[in-house]
DNA sequence: GCTGATTCGTTTCAGTTCGAAACTTATCCC
DNA sequence: GGGATAAGTTTCGAACTGAAACGAATCAGC
């Protein structure tokens, strides 16, 4: 048992609690992922997913469909037009825009199709602010500024990413 | 041409350079966002990932060597032990500490698995602000108070989200 | 230096998913 | 009524996934 076991171990008892991979089920998966971010950009109807996005018909029914019943999409009639069905974002969709905006913000970065177009305040028209991991007091953090605490006991368990490297023997 | 057509077009002109589609080919699938999180929880080495995700060792073998090439991860030998070898995030890989923290926070936000531990300061042990969409002068912000503005000409191109619905004949 | 265990893969193969195209149903417009 | 449009469904070959077995290199003990 060593040094190895018992990261993964303590990796595997954190993942049990941990959110993400329910979440990934839901929109880790590419169509889903781009689905969504056209419903931001407003794309509504089915034929505008699918042209839009350049997916198979069957493929784009059976994300629209998963993601309507974990809830991120609304499946409603058109009322001007009865052909059309309204997809739209619920509530717990649109709060997924931080997460688009910040996989958006790094593929600008790191070179991934720079963007002649940027996200702004509608107030005044001034660009977002960069989406990042921000302390309490306002300091932008970086993955080695931080760690896990446990709630209630306040235990310190990890630090992310840094390495003890020789830590137990 | 209807309205619907003209913004599909939109829709499909801004696509090309979005950063967007890049991105979700290399992180945007189950696995290779699960190696992220791993990777950014301590995760180095293959049999570590393996055991603490559960995945196929083909499968792991092939996400890794994606994430490599993407400039995610950096495969180096171990030098303690030369079976072994290390595999670390880059500081593109770092970046998207972010991604994976507003996706966190979502999950749960909405329950998809609460958590009995948070994501602190290491200066403070405060825990970290939400991660979220933030105006210039420090407002948060939500999908309906955006918009998308072309660099240079300063000219407004589309709310997202919010339709405009009769907006154009 | 021999033996067995560990690490990081690769190979194999059955099962699942994906995707392009054709098809279906309901609705709209004229 | 007749043609077009919207939202799917069906079909079927190609691609991907995952469990298990296999393989090469390295290590630790003796």
């Amino acid at each position: 048992m060593g040094s190895t076991h018992h990261q993964i171990d303590e990796f595997k008892a954190a993942a049990l609690h941990c959110p993400l991979p329910a979440a990934i089920e839901l929109i880790g998966e590419k169509w889903a992922f781009l689905i969504l971010r056209g419903a931001l950009n407003g794309l509504r109807h089915f034929e505008q997913f699918q042209a839009g996005l350049g997916i198979a018909r069957n493929i784009l029914s059976n994300r629209l469909t998963k993601m309507v019943d974990g809830g991120i999409l609304l499946r409603t009639a058109d009322p001007d037009d009865r052909r059309k069905v309204v997809y739209s974002l619920t509530d717990k969709g649109e709060a997924l825009l931080p997460v688009v905006l910040a996989l958006r913000q790094w593929g600008e970065d790191w070179g991934h199709g720079s963007q002649e177009i940027f996200l702004a305040d509608q107030r005044d028209g001034k660009p977002v602010q960069r989406v990042g991991v921000v302390a309490e007091d306002g300091r932008k953090l970086t993955l080695r500024d931080l760690m896990w605490v446990q709630k209630g006991s306040g235990r310190q368990l990890r630090h992310p990413g840094v390495q003890t490297e020789t830590g137990d023997r």
